[in-house]
DNA sequence: AAGTGGTCTAGACCACCGC
DNA sequence: CGGTGGTCTAGACCACTTT
């Protein structure tokens, strides 16, 4: 009914002299501040060129940050109302990260176990979705990640070789697009297909169902900034025991 | 290996008296000559402040174009080195659009059969997921998805009253997003949980598997720009005749 | 009418890249 | 080094929404 209260932002503290660029300082201020629930779902903040002011910016360089929010799907804007904080409906971006990063995100403790890491040559279908000549060599890359004991994943991966060496224990500690970014390797766009299937055998004996049980199958091709292929990824669930949950914002 | 081509888009006409915005009219436009393969994968473009020059407009216009582009998977910038048109790997966005949309895009020719249109109270889990007080009455919507005679899905939906009227005949002839968007509501973001399960014998018989077959499920709530719950839907696809698929772009 | 975000301009300097 | 995109400024005017 009433005004739900006016945010006070001046108080964010940006360091002009650090090389991250000042309106990506605001997101994480912002970010971090209805994170930690100093900004309330519904607060209203003040108008654009108030906060600009208060924090000493340009009122693009604010719009820029205030437009990543809306983004993001934390702050919502409308023309001649104003800016408010969006109700918590979930936020969880929809973006490329893996699996692994999820879960630890939400404190559980995945362990990942690596069946295959060898050097193959491109079979005609995959070298076709990676964009790459038929038979050129690609890594394979077969994992099983667990939680708490119980298998929640097959794994699958092809990448072109050279992307990333002998590492196959560090796959055991950290997700392969992890390993890939400390590389400097950063997958940008990705084609994702989501599917359904029965488990075989083979599959059920490694996933701990029963043969027969559903599978949630996801087969995904990412490429990087440059339009290069990264990776192809065939990944199995168990659908007892995972689901993919995403956050889609319109434009 | 040596230039790829330079692309001139000194041609475009773009008009100062429209009330579409000039950035807009850039992306529409340049979007639409890589559809028409008049700028092929691969081609560079002008850096911005010629194109800017070519077109009469400011850089920081044409910027909020190209932006609008990269943010879509078509154009890929990289400083120091330049803008090019992105290879073809797909670049269909992962959107709120609706199957029907997708599928009549693809000249398929879907069916859709209503199979219960009524107003019912809210049961609690299904308010708590909308955001709106238990007991709360909604319009229930149920519908069946063909095919070339072939179900599709069966779509599960629930929206608060008031949103659609008497519209039962009119969910036959087009979808539930375009019907909502031709009321003003505008779907914003949305939560979506995509999983999977085994057919019951009565969704069987609805869409035409054996029972045991593999089910794609899909759950999702939908807002609006303010916050507002606009749908929560509940989906069930048989995996051996559909799966998603999306685009993803890392900002 | 008042207040808000939406669009647009014309510059400036910086950081990164390949040569 | 020269060329590119990345960031930032200080304004201006417009369109929409509510009072």
């Amino acid at each position: 009914m009433s005004d739900t209260g006016q945010a006070v932002l001046a108080d964010l503290i940006l360091d002009r002299e650090s090389p991250v660029p000042l309106y990506h300082q605001v997101v994480s201020r912002i970010e971090s501040a209805i994170e930690r629930g100093e900004l309330q779902p519904g607060v209203r903040l003040d108008n654009e060129v108030e906060i600009a002011r208060q924090l000493g910016l340009s009122r693009p360089t604010l719009r820029m940050a205030i437009a990543r929010l809306v983004d993001k799907g934390l702050l919502i804007r409308r023309r001649g109302l104003g800016t408010v904080v969006a109700p918590a409906h979930v936020r969880r971006p929809f973006a490329l990260t893996s699996l692994y990063d999820d879960l630890v995100a939400v404190g559980r403790r995945p362990v990942t176990r690596v069946l295959g890491f060898k050097s193959v040559p491109a079979p005609e279908e995959i070298a076709r979705e990676l964009t790459v000549q038929p038979g050129t060599r690609l890594l394979f890359i077969r994992r099983l990640r667990l939680i708490e004991g119980e298998p929640i994943a097959v794994m699958t991966n092809y990448l072109p070789e050279g992307l990333l060496r002998a590492e196959a224990p560090e796959l055991e500690e950290s997700g392969l697009y992890r390993l890939l970014r400390r590389r400097g390797i950063q997958p940008r766009i990705a084609n994702q297909t989501v599917s359904a299937r029965l488990a075989s055998a083979a599959e059920a004996r490694l996933l701990s169902v029963r043969r027969g049980a559903p599978l949630l199958t996801m087969r995904r091709t990412a490429f990087d900034d440059a339009g290069r292929p990264v990776e192809l990824g065939i990944h199995i669930y168990p659908a007892e025991r995972y689901s993919l949950e995403m956050t889609v914002v319109r434009h």
